[in-house]
Parts: structure tokens; sequence; C-alpha cells
RNA sequence: GGGCUCGUGGUCCAGGUCGGUUAUGACGUCGCCCUUACACGGCGAAAAUCCGGGGUUCAAAUCCCCGCGGGCCCA
């Protein structure tokens, strides 16, 4: 009996073949029924090379998801994206053609982006193609696409209606020289030396002073409260009093925070808009009134007074002067300082209000806290991420951003009295290249009408995927049909935001949760458990690897090495090292290749045995399938496979399989167990290993592909865990025993079966060729 | 600074809710072995202060407290 399957290795090069298979036949088509499974895909973003490797591992399990449900009778509706809007793309084009956005035309500048976006875009694709993603790649969407923009657009002009937007004052961080916010990603920190001025503040109604020390004198004509840490007795006898400020004297309270530190200068510090990132964290808790001492030209404002006009550096040096020659000044050290320095222009950034639109959320609170609740999370302990974050919400979501790669904000006003004009939803809107598509203000009946020029922040776009995808607005059939989705498989890292605002977005204009479940999975670190980045030169390149081990390897890597929730470390020889159980798999089949298929045979003591703990592992499979966590099955079916069906059933039934001494009953008996224990082990593996499976399913059993076939469900049989350690000890035994005495496996020897085997005897006696 | 989370052989990971056998398995290392699927294999061996300290208990990797270290998010 010749095997069918006459290769010694699965080759990762068959993995092509089978995707065109797949392709060919359409097996993954979605066609709306009633029963349907959507998956709110997250849609990558083409960064830049290479890929993340654990994004990579992340989209496999999500394929996991896809594939668990198809075989559990599901219609499985996975569609594909690519997130294009944003801010890390504008900075790759900036950096690779060495210009800046700001200084280059609109249009060419969204055109050199647009085709970086295309290259990067073309080799994510190809990677998810390749680890064997089962989505619709042919109706691929991008959320830069018209249709996606119009459907930001429309919800932003919907909420516009419902009075959820306003316009707001707060501060940011600014660029005077670039004249732009930028981003903290933009921010770099520099030792730069400063002075650090000790000044007197005279309590009020007392003759009594405290020392305040600071590196921005300039800004005491924004100072607002003094504070000193709550364990800091020096102070404890002020806690509540007024304080004056000098020069200004304007009197403000002294309060304790744990911000403050006692060992920083004198242990008290003054708190301005805005010194510092914790200056304004500060008037936000403390519900602070700004004051602007900063202006958009980078120069103080009226509100300093004498310093009016001058930059914060010369105000600087004359208000220590001024303060000096006053005698408030008790002394100055020269400190080094870590300063915030724009990354562009190489100066420190000032925090500086400036009026950006907000969508409301925190009257949502409570409503998405609720919503929170009706979501099964896997696992259920990243609830908690959300619930945390819910519970910190304290301002509303600031979404405009002065940016040209994003969705634009659809708003005209009238040149003449201001008077904001939002169009009808249902297009996409380029005010800052269209014309107002009405002719004259309702308030003034002007004619002259200015675009606004701002974008969306990127959450504007990507918190209505769930909405994309169900064709809302575009197609109320199917829209009634896939929402809300099924489940939404993400990182962690993001819950605080894709997660977050997707409910808040999806509540706000359909009133219902986008999903049933949310899948959270962990963060993909370096082998030493270290965060990847492409500066620190640990990155690792999912392609290359992927090509050398093949995608079902990577799979089976990323099920069995990562527990599902849990940070993962990402280590290539590790990744390269799981071939081996494929390798296994692939000649246990191999083996089994050379025997015919039989429709029933009758199991022995043995096959019984087998098929008893083939029931438990499919139970086991199936706890872990019902949670979407992979590594369950992942490692059960290693351990079976590997550790009780290949070293020890197939050598006890291998004589019986052939023949040698046993009747054609008691043969039939064991082929028919081999079979069916390995047709269950690749119905159970095909949803981590969908090529391998595949592969084999189609040379053995049926050209009809295994991912159309019906999870295996369990007998429930009586499981007999004493017997399996008795086995694998008896065999152990007998090993060790032939090997102390020299002996080859395949030399007879004399050793007696213990009672419990007994009804193994004949199997273990040709297994070991035992004695009588 | 705050929140969440993790810390078990050289490496990765199980066990932890609900305390009780000899702490699971894989990778790697070493030794032996061609045995009618597989040398990408088989058998066997060495290898662990279960991060540190304290507490509860007859009994702690597991429960509690305090530290230390890594990671992520927020500030």
């Amino acid at each position: 009996m010749e095997p069918t399957i006459s290769e010694k290795a699965w080759n990762p090069e068959l993995e092509k073949k089978i995707l065109k298979q797949w392709e060919d036949e359409k097996i993954y088509d979605f066609i709306p029924q009633e029963n349907n499974f959507t998956i709110d895909t997250p849609p990558p973003y083409p960064s830049g090379r290479p890929w993340h490797i654990g994004a990579a591992a992340h989209y496999s399990q999500i394929d996991m998801i896809a594939r668990t449900a198809r075989m559990a009778g599901k219609n499985v509706y996975f569609p594909i994206g690519i997130d294009r809007n944003g801010l890390p793309v504008e900075l790759y084009t900036e950096k690779k053609h060495k210009i800046r956005m700001k200084e280059t035309d609109r249009n060419e500048f969204l055109n050199l982006c647009r085709s970086a976006l295309d290259d990067l875009e073309d080799e994510m694709i190809l990677i998810m193609k390749n680890i064997g993603i089962s989505g619709d790649f042919a109706n691929y969407y991008r959320t830069d696409s018209e249709e996606y923009r119009t459907l930001t657009q429309s919800t932003f002009i919907d909420l516009w209606k419902k009075g959820q937007i306003y316009l707001a004052n707060r501060p940011n961080n600014y660029d005077w020289v670039s004249g732009t916010t930028i981003a903290d990603a933009e921010i770099t920190y520099e030792n730069l030396s400063t002075k650090l001025v000790y000044m007197k503040f005279k309590i009020k109604d007392t003759d009594k002073e405290i020392i305040i020390a600071s590196t921005r004198p300039e800004l005491i004509c924004a100072c607002k409260t003094i504070i000193v840490n709550p364990e800091d007795e020096r102070y404890t006898q002020y806690i509540g009093k007024k304080v004056i400020v000098p020069i200004t004297n304007a009197e403000v309270e002294l309060r304790t925070h744990h911000s403050a530190k006692q060992e920083f200068g004198s242990g008290a510090v003054m708190v301005c808009s805005y010194g510092d990132q914790n200056d304004v964290a500060l008037f936000r808790e403390l519900e602070l009134e700004e004051i602007v001492a900063i202006g958009l030209d980078g120069r103080m404002t009226k509100v300093a007074g004498n310093y009016a006009g001058l930059k914060p550096k010369q105000a600087r040096t004359k208000i220590i002067e001024d303060l000096e020659t006053n005698g408030f000044v008790e002394k100055i050290e020269e400190i080094i300082h870590r300063t915030p320095i724009s990354e562009r222009s190489k100066i420190p950034i000032e925090i500086i209000p400036m009026e950006e639109y907000y969508l409301k959320q925190k009257e949502s609170v409570e409503k998405i806290k609720k919503l929170g609740q009706e979501i099964t999370f896997h696992p259920t302990m990243h609830k908690q991420i959300l619930m945390n974050w819910l519970e910190s919400i304290n301002i509303d979501w600031p979404i405009s951003r002065r940016r040209y790669y994003g969705t634009e904000i659809p708003i005209w006003y009238c040149k003449k009295c201001s008077e904001p004009y939002v169009p009808e939803p249902g297009k996409y809107y380029k005010p800052w290249n269209e014309k107002c598509p009405i002719s004259n203000c309702i308030k003034c009946n002007s004619t002259e009408f200015i675009g606004e020029e701002r974008t969306f922040d990127t959450w504007m776009d990507s918190s209505v995927s769930p909405l994309f995808i169900s064709k809302f607005n575009r197609d109320d059939e199917f829209f009634k049909k896939v929402y809300p989705a099924s489940i939404r498989p993400q990182a962690k890292d993001i819950v605080r935001t894709w997660l977050y605002y997707t409910l808040l977005r999806c509540e706000q204009i359909t009133g219902e949760k986008p999903w049933t479940e949310a899948w959270i999975m962990g963060y993909g670190l370096d082998e030493k458990g270290m965060k990847m980045s492409k500066s620190k030169g640990n990155a690792i390149d999912p392609l290359p690897v992927i090509e050398k081990s093949g995608a079902d390897t990577f799979r089976f890597w990323s099920a069995s090495e990562i527990n599902h929730g849990y940070d993962f470390r990402c280590n290539e020889q590790k990744i390269e090292s799981t071939k081996k159980f494929l390798s296994k798999l692939w000649n246990v089949s191999r083996f089994l290749s050379s025997f015919p298929i039989i429709e029933s045979g009758i199991p022995n003591e043995s096959d019984k045995w087998i098929l008893s703990e083939l029931d438990n592992l499919v139970k086991e499979c199936k706890k872990g399938y019902d949670e979407y966590n992979f590594f369950i099955p992942a490692i059960a079916i290693r351990e079976f496979t590997w550790n009780l069906f290949a070293a020890h059933y197939i050598e006890m039934v291998k004589a019986r399989a052939y023949g040698i001494d046993f009747s054609d009953e008691e043969r039939d008996g064991a082929i028919f167990t081999l079979h069916k224990v390995l047709s269950t082990i690749l119905k159970l593996l095909a949803p981590i290993t969908p090529f391998i499976t595949e592969y084999l399913w189609n040379a053995l059993y049926s050209k009809e592909s295994i991912h159309k076939q019906m999870q295996v469900k369990a007998e429930n049989l009586e499981i007999k865990s004493d017997i399996t350690k008795e086995i694998l000890e008896f065999n152990s035994k007998v090993w060790n025993e032939k090997k102390s005495q020299n002996l080859s496996l395949k030399d007879s020897i004399k050793i007696e079966i213990p009672k419990i085997l007994e009804p193994f005897k004949k199997d273990l006696e040709s297994m070991h060729h035992l004695e009588d």
C-alpha cells in the first residue's frame, strides 16, 4: 500500500496554489441572508515600511474568527478596508520629498500623499492575502474614498443639525514659527539651560511671604493659583489663603495638589495658562479660567501689560530685571530644563488656546457605559479599559485638525458676517477647493463665502466603520440585515480611541450599539519584551518571515504562542521552529494516506480509548473557539496529535492496520479509527492553519473545501484518563528497558503488561514485540 | 504622576477564580537510536530561589499587603 501523499514534508509553496483555488471557487463571497456574522475588521494604516509583525499576527487571528464562525454554520461577512487618513502619511511624505506641508500647494501635497499610500497599501494587501485572510478583497474599501468621506461628512452634518457640535477655545501645542498646531508626536525634548527664578509672593493680610520658583516668570500675568504638595508641612498653615502675585498684584488661592514636587524649587508652584502640559491638566481639573498671555504671533498679549508685544524670551529678561528692582527676587539658579521643541522649526513650543470644533461626549458617558455592559468582551478583563476610560472623560472631543490629508470639515463661512453654512448630507465636500453650494448668506445676503480649511481628526472617519461596511445610507435592505455587526476585533492599545469613539458615534447616529461582541488582542513586542520601533532597530518585517516559513507556520505560531488578550513577544526563530508541528501533521497524514477510507469499523479497546481522548479534545477546542481564544485549541491539538495520537496510538495499531497477525475485522477497526481521528484533527485545526488542512483534506477526504464543512461536535464519550496515564507510563517503561539493554526497538523483550492494560494486550504486544 | 497588565528552567508559555500529588508543554542544549509516516524523526537526560520582602494558613506559584522591574494607555 503506497501512500497517496508522496512528498516527505509540507511545502509552503503549496499555499499559493491553494490561495488561487479559493479565489477561483469564490468560497468566501458574501450574500446577506438571515444568519449573518459581520466582522468590523480594523482597516490597517499604511504608515511606512515594514508593516508590524504583531499586526500580521493580529490579522491572522481575525481570520481565525472568520473561519471559526464559518465552520459554525454562520454566513460570514468579512470586509477588508485600508485606513488612509491622517498625520503619519503627511509626515512620511514631507520626509520623503523633503518638503513642508504648509509651504506646498494643497492639491500637490495631497497627490504626493496619495501615491505614497498606494505603494504602502499594495504591500499590506499582499501580506493580508498571503497570510490567508478569507475576506472580500475584490471589494476592499478605503477611508479616503469619496464614498467613505461622504459618510464621515454626512454623519457630521447630522450631528451638527442635532446641536452636538460646537466651537471652543482650548489649549494646543503651537509652533508660532510655522503658524500651526502640532501633534504631540511632532514634539522632541531637549535639555536646555535656563534660569530658575525664586520669587517672593506676599500672603494676603499677613506680613509673611512664600517663595515660588519658576522658569517662566513672564507668565506671571497668567497665574491663576499656587499649588503645594499636600504632604509638604512647610505650607500647611497657608492652605486656602490668598497670595498676592508680584507686578500684577492679582490675588490667587494657595491650594494642595499631588503633582507639586516638594524637592523641586521651593516646593510651591505657580499654575499659569500655559507653562506646560501639567498646567493644562490643572486648569482643566481645577476648572480655572484661562488667561491668554501669548498670541498666535508668538508674542505676549495685552494682558502682559508692559510686556505686551515682546517675545516670551525677551519678556522674561525684562520681567526678571523688574522683579529684582522691586525686591521680589530671592535668588536665581541656572538649571537644565527638559524643554519641548518643535521638530520642524526647532523652537520651544507654546501652549496656546485655539478655536476648534468639539463633538459633545460628556453627556453620552452614561449611555455608553450601558452599551459597554451589553457588549461581550473577549477576554472579559479588557472591558475594564473601556470602563476606566469612560470614568475619566472630562472634556468633549476636539475633532478639527489643521492638517491636509483628512476628511474636510464641510462648512463655509459668510465673508461678511461669518455665519457658518453647513451643506446637505449625501455628497463629498471640499470647502477649501470648492464654491459654497448656496449663493447668498441666509443672514446678511452677502454673496461671498470662505471655505473651512481644516480636516477632521481621523477617528471621526474610523469611528463609523460599522456604518460604512453595513452600507448605512446607501442600501437600507443590506443595512438592516448586517447592522449591528457581530464582532469588533481590535488591539488593546486603541480601546480608548477606536472602540470608544465607535460606540459614541454609532450610538449618536443609530441609537444602537455597533456590535454585540468585542475581541481585544494584546500588543506585539520584540523578543526581549520591548516595544518594536524602527528607530530602535528591533522591528521585524513580517513579509520575509511569512515567505520563508509559510503562512500556516506563522499562523500556528500566532495561535500557540499568544494567549488571548495578553501582550506577546515575536521571535523569528520561534516562528520557524513551529513548522515542526506542521511537519508532524503532514507525516501522520502521509502515513494514513496509505490506507483506504472505510465507512465503518468496529473499534477495539485501543480504538475506543483514543476516540474518547479525541472527544475530549473536541470539547476542549469548542471551549476555546466559543470565545475566539485560539491559544486553547492550538495547544490542545498539538498536544493530542503529537503526544498521544502519533506517539502512542499510531504505534499501538500500526501492525493491526497493516493486517499483520490480525483479522480483517480487527484491521478495519484500526483503519476506521485512524481516519476518524485525523479527519477530526484537520477540521479542528482548519480555522488556525487553513492551507495545510485544506490540502490534506482534499488529498484524503473530499474535494469540497474543508472551510465549507461544519465543525465537529462532541459525542460526550466517557474519558479514561487513568488509562491514558498507564499507557504512557508502560510505553515509556518498555522503551527505557530496551535502551538500557541496548536493544533495537524491533527486538523482542519480555515485560509483563499491568492488569489495567489487559484489554490492550494484543496491540501492545505487537507494538513492542513483547514475548509471552 | 494616574490607570490597566505582566514577571514561573537559557527562551517562550500552562497552572492562579476555587491554596493540597513529583509545577505542564514547546523551543533550545546534550546523549543514544534509521524503528515498513516522519532525522523537519524517535527515545532519554540535564535544566526552576515560581521577581523580592512580609502576612494569612497545618499547607502558598496560587489568597492579602508593601516594594522592584517590563509593557500599554492617559497626563
